[in-house]
DNA sequence: GTCTATAGAGAGATAGAC
DNA sequence: GTCTATCTCTCTATAGAC
């Protein structure tokens, strides 16, 4: 699962590598304090040039935000919904995507910080493209929990509200996750699906 | 559970009135733009006064921000950690506990946003507070899940990892509870107690 | 592509009259 | 307790030399 260990995007062509370096430090800064927090002047000193020089890369620090968002939004797309069409189980399926799901997370660690928590600071329409973003991916996992409920797999809970209980739950590893603590990524994104999924199962056996 | 519908806080008396006016705007505020996107002037404006009149009431934004997020942790602290040592399973307890800590959220609404996500501009000394505040609430919750496990009603999870899981998903319902979608808040909370729980109880029968 | 210099807006906060 | 007036600082962004 999940073949490559870098990461690789594509909504447009990595054209400077300069451009690339500045984005990494933006995407650490502001995940660390916050976009509002982070100054361009904060984010020139860290690449040790002075602030203008940014202006040269990006017209605009909202730019930054969104391209990191964006590129974010792509990356949980293409890992993620396509192994809700997997000839499987749907619990099967939603394990799968679940696994995915966290191990991108940690894997992205900057940027999916910046990706749940910055977006209110995106303008209008940005916003706006972010919010139909979300709810084409949080509705894969929905539509794959409403397959496994008609397929008596699960029980019968809202399918939106378990959508956003797993994915809540799941999201939170980014803010305590620590690469140091000895848990392999694979390991902890394997137990949260599987703490998730609990929930949801039907008991194999009757009873209350 | 939770019979006072409206809110009683107390780390230190209510003063005047038109603080706990101006603390409400901020909460609003604050809530639905972020802290530091909420400049005094906005407030100021929603109360239909000038921004150097804040002044009066609180000596820095900061000030508000603190008092928001220390009124919400006690609120939380008080309603949900007694609950813990209520002479009941530990399934039951951890249950009424999570359902206790729902219903907080959706009461405190705006409270719990900002205590949720604006920790990080506190200053250091309060953060630092806020981080003892927080990490004393988990542990409440870590050492329920222990003994759950101990007595055998459990699966034998990470309790530590459990308790993030479960707060975490429990703390999401803060950003997708609408008032008026007909759920009550009291079904809700009880809801998501359910679902959390079920990942953690031990089948009542064998298999896989 | 980076620099110096700075424009222009808006922030938090204070002084002191009423 | 609210006002007018303002200080000082920092912010994003631009102009134009090198």
């Amino acid at each position: 699962m999940l073949p490559t260990p870098s990461a690789q995007f594509a909504p447009e062509p990595i054209t400077s590598s300069r451009k690339e370096e500045i984005l990494d430090a933006a995407r650490h800064l502001i995940s660390e304090r916050g976009y509002l927090a982070t100054s361009m002047r904060d984010l020139a000193e860290a690449l040790s040039i002075k602030p203008a020089s940014l202006y040269s890369h990006y017209r605009a620090k909202e730019d930054m935000l969104w391209e990191i968002a964006l590129r974010c939004a792509t990356t949980f797309h293409e890992r993620v919904l396509p192994l809700a069409q997997l000839p499987l189980p749907a619990s099967e399926r939603l394990h799968r995507m679940l696994q995915a799901h966290v191990a991108t997370i940690i894997e992205l660690r900057d940027a999916s910080a910046i990706f749940f928590r910055e977006w209110r600071n995106l303008e209008e329409t940005r916003r706006t493209a972010y919010s139909a973003h979300i709810k084409t991916y949080e509705l894969g996992f929905t539509r794959v929990i409403e397959a496994g409920i008609a397929a008596g797999e699960f029980r019968e809970v809202q399918p939106t509200w378990a959508t956003y209980s797993l994915l809540s739950s799941a999201n939170w590893v980014q803010r305590w996750y620590k690469p140091d603590r000895g848990a392999s990524p694979g390991s902890i994104a394997q137990e949260i699906a599987d703490f998730g999924l609990g929930g949801l199962r039907k008991p194999p056996a009757a009873r209350t």
